[in-house]
DNA sequence: ATGAAAGCGCTAACAG
DNA sequence: CTGTTAGCGCTTTCAT
């Protein structure tokens, strides 16, 4: 209950080096110039009773929290730890905490945010589900140039946002086209994500465009839901066999799609990649453990959780700096679901 | 920079209410009654001026910080999403922040902690690879009584810790039991996690002790290492294979093993379940989606996650309660890797 | 180079 | 029921 109550404060470390608070917060900041001889029994004080700043009442003086918060959706799975990895030590690496809130599932009105402007300096926030005007109401919300990243996510018009987003359609491009012009497929069926989902909008993107380069005819018959599950992925591949849909590819929007498709070809007997070859999007975890080790687009997820932290800190550190937008590179990872003999 | 200055403080509100801050206080916080009429003047002005209390401000106020720390290991998949949702939400409900941090794996000695008394009210560790003696630092570096939860790990002696821990003998022992009694196996190879893991070695003494109840002699030859990774798993049984050892059964200590466990079953054309039966632990997000559906022992992660907070809240609120250790259930979820034909 | 003192925005006695 | 007034522990002018 009464956390502090036991703690020096640095009033204590001042009377035991026989300084002033002033002087031990200036050398606990380095903030001004004091001289060696005090530096050095200011330190041993610290050492001697263990002192550590209290955050509340450090940000509260400075008029900052050095703290990010973190907006997380509800559902998800190994997708998210290396994003947090890099999120958390570049915070932790600039000096940041790191605040965590998760959004649930169900509710879809936004709760009285639990991360804002009143304990966060920044947000990341993790948008997948969120619609345009959902987004729009956070940064409504918050104090006029609240910086605020977003993830996976192109910021509405005139938001102010940043945003750290994948080379998707070029990823799914690639993919596609090595299936058509390596392996001559030339009925692919796509595994797309949830819809409006910007991420699997754009590998749809890639992957008609692929198709229309190569004079390949698109086929909406040959789109089904995926939406992100291994799961809904298996269920729909077994729909489209069910319906006697006839293909030689499958290019899903994501890892887990593609391990739903392959388990549902394999209940089939369908040989992958000889009668059909499959490739994914993200190279997660499991891609490369998967039977045939599955070809991939690699996204570099820990690299987009660096990025959209050094791009919040820039705009906490320099609110007349302008949104940016980062785009980060994809590339093909071929392994064997492809029909390619090499890697694993 | 200067991220609260265009935000309205509870003097403005009090001011547009025409009443003291102390009200205002009260109203926000229920602390007091207040008159009806007062009060919804008070809630407009909030309104008006979307007022959102400081929260550094406050925390210094009340000498407790309503924070959470959450200290995870660098390491980790799709296991940590479901803990840190439980986390999450019991946190939030419960009115705290939660403040994570992530320890590098690389460095052994801990850092000057990012989370402490100095900015949590109690930390919750997830403490897999950290030894004896850095738990022990852990405590020590804290304000005496400072509340720490362990996750997935018994305290160390008069540590003064509390502790959510699973029944992982009981689990492990079910599992074995299961394959040898119905499913009749008699030479049964156990994947094992990290060396010094609590929950591997504690499903290595179910294992064993449900081979020795059972008349099975226990072989160390049939004990590799799977270290809680698809990878490892994956090249310990091809290693196991290729030295010629026989075995029907595998129990792996987690799901991650037991896929790598599949992965090498198969390149080896050996038929799962009916030539070498497997069970893992854990139930994991993928076990329902291997092939053939694993079985497996069910850890309720999420479940961990919310129990873990009341534990720390508990001791937060009441500092005189003695440590506490709860002890999650598991039960055996039977699909078809283990033989049975029922379930998925 | 150092100290005195005024806050930061809020809560919590204490009065009334 | 409401207002006044000390702080909470730290940073930061402003003097010296």
């Amino acid at each position: 209950m009464y956390a502090q109550h036991s703690h020096a404060t640095i009033a204590d470390v001042a009377a035991r080096a026989g300084v002033s608070t002033a002087t031990v917060s200036r050398v606990l900041n380095r903030t001004a110039a004091v001289s060696a001889g005090t530096a050095a029994r200011v330190q041993q004080a610290v050492t001697e009773l263990g002192f550590v700043p209290q955050a509340a009442a450090r940000n509260l003086a400075r008029r900052k929290s050095s703290t990010l918060g973190l907006l997380l959706p509800a559902v998800g799975t190994d997708f998210f730890y290396p994003i947090l990895r890099g999120i958390e030590a570049a915070a932790r690496q600039a000096g940041f905490d790191l605040l965590i809130g998760i959004q649930p599932a169900q509710r879809r009105r936004l709760e009285p945010a639990p991360l804002g402007d009143h304990n966060t300096d920044g947000l990341l926030v993790f948008a997948g589900e969120l619609t345009e005007s959902e987004l729009k109401t956070l940064g409504e919300r918050a104090r006029p140039g609240f910086p605020i990243v977003l993830l996976y996510r192109t910021p509405p018009q005139d938001s102010g946002f940043s945003a750290v987003v994948l080379e998707n359609r070029n990823g799914a491009y690639q993919a596609v086209e090595h299936l058509v012009t390596v392996h001559g497929r030339q009925k692919i069926a796509f595994l797309r994500g949830p819809l409006g989902n910007q991420d699997s909008e754009q590998r749809m993107e890639g992957f008609r465009q692929a198709l229309a380069t190569h004079g390949l005819s698109f086929d909406p018959q040959l789109v089904v839901a995926g939406n992100y599950s291994v799961a809904v992925a298996a269920q729909s591949v077994s729909g489209l066999l069910k319906d006697g849909a006839t293909f030689d590819a499958i290019f899903a929007a994501d890892d887990d799609s593609a391990s739903g498709a392959l388990t549902a070809l394999k209940a089939a007997a369908i040989h992958v990649p000889e009668q059909v070859a499959l490739a994914g999007f993200d190279d997660s975890f499991m891609a490369s453990y998967l039977d045939p080790p599955l070809t991939t687009v690699r996204a570099p997820t820990e690299q987009l959780g660096r990025e959209a932290v050094r791009l919040l800190i820039r705009s906490i550190h320099d609110r007349a700096s302008e949104p940016q937008i980062t785009l980060l590179p994809t590339h093909l990872v071929i392994r064997r679901s492809c029909g390619c003999e090499n890697g694993r």
